[in-house]
DNA sequence: CCGCATCCGTAACGATACTG
DNA sequence: CAGTATCGTTACGGATGCGG
């Protein structure tokens, strides 16, 4: 199995060269950059959300209905942000925008729809793991 | 292109029995509690790090040097919980530890590394779009 | 060496109210 | 309808120090 970029996504161990940067910097590092935005929480549910079809800002609140306006607003701005959406904007009266997957945005679906599909497949095992886990924690020290 | 199980990632529409949860309960949908925990910033390095070996706990701080003990400790803890990896314990003197990928761990891998190579692929496309939206942000207002 | 506990700053997030 | 602004809370996450 390859093990691709061998150690890119580690921090560099390399202390950079003198004060350049008190913090390394975690945009030069594609794996972070792309999981940590995956991971907001928000993100990869409107991707998935917007996969099916394009959608107006209150489909979508009311597709997922446990974020809020704010949120929204935010995940759709770095979403658009980072090209992997676009906005439209109809200006009827009263105004409508429509969100879809660019052409980037559909071509993250292939891995994302990977890991969903594990995560199907898999879920039951993990929850299992969980009680183990939480069941041996306490009953352990007999 | 399938659309996997239909809508079961969104919060739940129907809106529960009665009174039966204050809050919907995301644990219920795979998606996004695995989503949840690869995106926690932290976990997957760590999967990616012990993909290529089994690791002590000071060998996998070493290769995540940004990462505190602490946060370690505790994805730890929550990858074995979820039986992603397992947790050796050799009674040596210093005792040592060594964790690696349970074979449930080494399954998620294939989509993991899917994601891992499509942000490689593609970073420079998000990183381009992202200088594109921030310049045009201010010199639109002409 | 491994890992837990405490303290504390920061940001992420939600709720609400208001604008075009 | 599609946002923006403000506020308050919560949790994440880092630093440090102790114990096995």
């Amino acid at each position: 199995m390859p093990r691709l970029s061998e150690g890119n996504h580690l921090a560099v161990a390399n202390p950079l060269p003198k004060d350049a940067a008190s913090e390394l910097d975690p945009s030069r590092c594609p794996v972070r950059d792309v999981l940590d935005h995956i991971g907001n929480k928000w993100t990869a549910l409107i991707l998935l959300t917007l996969q099916a079809q394009a959608q107006r800002f209150s489909e979508l609140h009311r597709a997922i209905p446990d974020i809020s306006k704010r949120m929204l607003t935010q995940s759709l701005r770095e979403l658009e942000r980072d090209g992997l959406i676009e906005r439209r904007v109809y200006p009827t009266k009263p105004p409508s925008v429509e969100y879809r997957l660019s052409s980037l945005g559909e071509s993250i679906m292939v891995p994302l729809l990977g890991l969903v599909e594990w995560a199907e497949r898999h879920h039951a095992d993990i929850r299992q793991a969980r009680v183990y886990f939480d069941g041996a924690r306490d009953s352990e020290p007999a």
